[in-house]
DNA sequence: TTGATAATAGTAAACGATTACTGATCAGGA
DNA sequence: TCCTGATCAGTAATCGTTTACTATTATCAA
């Protein structure tokens, strides 16, 4: 297989200069409507391919941005993936995926491999909180941006919705549904906006109604099925009563349900659930979930149009919290207030 | 911000020449521990990055490959993904990943542009059947391999399970199981592995068991959730009787479950149902799926290594099957014979 | 002492584009 | 006729590496 042809073969077959075929190339002015003409026919007889390498070499730009994903293992990020993708596509980006798992030394490493492959800009979903991380990020001269999280030390723009909000809302949408003993299956409490924020919410609810918070109704997770699970059963078997659960998500909703399903235990009958993210999980539940919806697809293109304000004019971006709603399936059942 | 120091600014400091920089960067014979030490430091002293890009110029690779996923609404991508990512990144590749959807023309337009931007290699997933992009994969010159697909008439190395048997060995295990009026909601005809070889492996099993098939008791669905809930409704409403349903794909299996749900039926007591591939939707379902595992994980690695053949070493490779499992969970229940 | 060999290092030409300069041609107004 | 400015096009430097060649020195057997 000989080598492919390059700007220069082409050059040669029109008879012009190859920088007259960059000029048509890159649609410059400075050609005849005839070298145009030219330059288009040697261009297909050759079958010459731009090489985009080469291009960036010399711009120092590789139209390129990274998502850096902590898990794979959820279906959190599907969408957030495709709207960043859509948006990237749109302005002629291409997006590299980065399963940097919840290693701190792992994410370490893609980041500098990063720098290396001059990647223009970097988005981080939902990362697990890491100050180090933080500090390499907001210092490794690539503009980036956090979604569904934030930097608590260094300024690196997020967005997101406002967490203690939405489960605030969530647990009031409870107690206006008739609910008094309400469960919490909770995030990691280190982490930042899912975890912490998404319990306050949960606290205020409780206290703005009158209710006393009772620790043996918050059990804590790590946003999955499996950690899900076991504390639904470990709530479950505690013999506590109550008549829902917020969950942190909608995997961990899922689970409460699987969980009771196991215990012989029906939703909403027996008690009720709300998740949290309205992923295709939620959709798909039985009974579908009830749950705080993230404007995910949203989240990743505007992401991308802040990392793209960045990278191209070099603007520093605000942060964005975009709001959430409450989406109403089947799996919380109202209680009728005994008068 | 003064642009970054490079190889050459290193060779000054260390008092050495650019060639003996690049020496001991790449760990090449010709340079002593002294030489090494201070091209160590002027490295650290002037915080040099590498600068990837202009190696793939010269080298003419990009130590990229790329993945073309057709839909993102489902969670059979994910470990597939998973399996690609572990894999690349331990041989020093990273993966750009492509939501090609549906549409042949965008996935041609992706494959141009991945071609210009020199991507080593390219492994599509379960792409919809399209002959023009088997050719367009088949001709581009750069190493592909597909998972889950086969192109009928373009050499291109896949691997993926024997769907025929797979769906063969699902229905054999409902009949089994002791049912007889067994339906299925398919996946779309046209799409050779995942449609047709599912429904002739489930019409195979009928046959060698006596029983005749009913074409009212197989519906057709996109592999989509929302596809197969309309199939599902369509399935139940039209009054046929069914004890059994084999699915395309865990989201549609859950839909027949949802729709189960809808009608005030239960799985499995009043139908039972078996899905495939085996993924996160599988183990999260209510009741838990009995599916078809496909190795997905596995395929993903495994894909990768089969296009690093022939990216490193330029081997023809063949393709692979790999064997799939039944995960015997929850949705089917056996039926007494009756003597 | 001499030549061969190995080890260490440097020179400079690529890789395939972009782009700042420069040059030619030509139209049209003074 | 001459000058000005626009239009079209070419020359060559440059981006930051890799690498084929070459050069120097050290080592050592003969």
């Amino acid at each position: 297989m000989t080598s492919n042809p390059t700007i220069k073969d082409v050059a040669e077959k029109a008879h012009v200069s190859v920088a007259t075929v960059s000029r048509v190339l890159n649609d410059l002015p400075g050609f005849s409507a005839e070298t145009e003409k030219r330059v288009h026919r040697a261009i297909t007889e050759l079958g010459y391919q731009y090489n985009a390498i080469a291009r960036n070499l010399k711009t120092k730009k590789s139209n390129t941005i990274a998502v850096l994903i902590p898990r794979v293992e959820t279906t959190f990020y599907v969408k957030i993936l495709d709207g960043i993708e859509d948006a990237a596509q749109d302005q002629g980006y291409s997006v590299m995926i980065c399963h940097v798992g919840v290693s701190g030394q792992r994410t370490r490493e893609y980041i500098r491999m990063l720098t290396e492959r001059q990647v223009d800009g970097i988005v981080g979903c939902s990362l697990p909180p890491d100050e180090e991380i933080d500090k390499f990020m907001a210092e490794c001269g690539i503009p980036c941006v956090l979604v569904s999280t934030l930097s608590a030390r260094y300024s690196i723009p997020y967005i997101r919705v406002d967490d203690r909000k939405a489960s605030y809302a969530a647990t009031s949408y409870l107690v206006k549904k008739g609910h008094r003993k309400i469960a919490m299956l909770a995030g990691s409490q280190d982490d930042v906006v899912a975890g912490d924020l998404r319990t306050k919410g949960y606290r205020k609810a409780l206290a703005e109604n009158g209710i006393a918070p009772d620790d043996g109704l918050v059990e804590y997770t790590r946003f999955s099925y499996e950690t899900g699970l076991q504390a639904a059963r470990h709530l479950l078997q505690s013999g506590k009563q109550f008549s829902a659960i917020v969950a942190c998500c909608d995997e961990v909703a899922v689970a409460a349900i699987s969980a009771a399903s196991e215990a012989g235990l029906r939703v909403p009958e027996d008690f009720s659930v709300i998740g949290y993210d309205n992923t295709m999980t939620a959709e798909m539940s039985v009974p579908p979930l009830t749950t705080i919806a993230q404007p995910l697809y949203d989240m990743g293109k505007q992401a991308f149009e802040m990392l793209w304000a960045q990278m191209e004019r070099g603007e520093k971006v605000a942060n964005k919290i975009l709001p959430f709603t409450i989406v109403e399936r089947s799996s919380v059942k109202e209680i009728p207030a005994v008068p």
